[in-house]
DNA sequence: CGTGGTAATGTTATGTTATATCATCTATTT
DNA sequence: AAATAGATGATATAACATAACATTACCACG
């Protein structure tokens, strides 16, 4: 939890700054990742890890196949898509990774969904692509009831909010 | 308004019954059709209401290549899958279909949202694919809240329940 | 040992979803 | 008539995703 106290704090309910410090953020993403797999009785492979340093390396939302070229590029071998959606979707998995269906791409989960009621938002900048999850627990608990009422019992509740982060309006003026 | 009268009232926030009626459903989706092209200068061409049948044909969502297909089988010609997207995002862009996010699919919507604040989130059946779109002004409001804390100016806000429809847990047992 | 199981990746091919670009036609406006 | 906007056609390609089968590595069990 050191990493924690070190500034991962609420800070990641707001949008980071372009030039922040992103080591930590690399460093507790792949130090969870270790134990998530290690939990299940799998393993963070060379490869799964690789395709994870890429995707948390920024809090953009990225494709498989933007992934796929950054990986060719820094070693000389170009891997075949399906390498790269097996290993984003053990990644997907174990909830290190999550998916943005509006845009069908993946970015990294910076902090750990503790529990069953720890549900999140997703805010999209359509701008930067960067992606902030929230948490909303109380939305989340306002769609089991409307569901509910509908007579619909809920599997996975999507919420992703598209819209302008504060850094992209300020540039825009 | 008289349909809405004989039974399209609050009957659009439960999951449609296998077997109603789906005339007037379908009889309502194009007579607002026509408005609504109108209302912005624009007209329901005849491929934009083949389209628009086909969507509204049911209460599922279908995908674009689907509606080609459909297409293609009640015509002898084929259309080129361009011309069915360039349908859809003009159907998109009226608000008579929304596209499913999460199936990158689309269905039509069974009651025009009449204002701003008349949100909706979507449960979607895994198993048979039906879509009801259900208000969630609160839920909707809420999120506007947590976006605020972080900074966020929220644009395009996309709930998506996927789950499971009463009738389909019925007959699962 | 060796055999059988699971996890992980490789290899090849294909399927599915979506858009770019330029051409054509029609109706309306000027 | 020329200019403009809306709509569609035609051709090609881009972007996203998976099927199917082969191979390797490791580990547990008799």
């Amino acid at each position: 939890m050191a990493l924690q106290a070190k500034g991962q704090g609420r800070s990641q309910e707001r949008f980071p700054e372009p030039g922040h410090d992103h080591g930590p953020c690399l460093a507790h993403c792949v130090a969870r990742a270790e134990a998530a797999f290690e939990a299940r009785g799998l393993s963070l492979t060379p490869l799964r890890r690789q395709v994870l340093l890429e995707i948390a390396s920024t809090h953009a939302a990225i494709g498989a196949y933007e992934v796929l070229e950054r990986l060719a590029g820094k070693h000389g071998r170009r891997l075949a898509p399906i390498s790269v959606y097996r290993a984003l979707d053990s990644l997907v998995d174990v909830g290190l990774v999550h998916r943005l269906e509006s845009r069908n791409a993946f970015f990294a989960c910076h902090r750990q969904h503790v529990s069953h009621d720890d549900q999140r938002a997703a805010l999209v900048c359509k701008h930067c692509a960067t992606v902030v999850e929230v948490p909303a627990g109380d939305v989340v608990a306002g769609l089991w009831k409307l569901a509910g009422k509908a007579g619909f019992l809920p599997g996975r509740i999507m919420i992703e909010v598209t819209g302008t982060c504060e850094r992209c309006r300020g540039e825009a003026q």
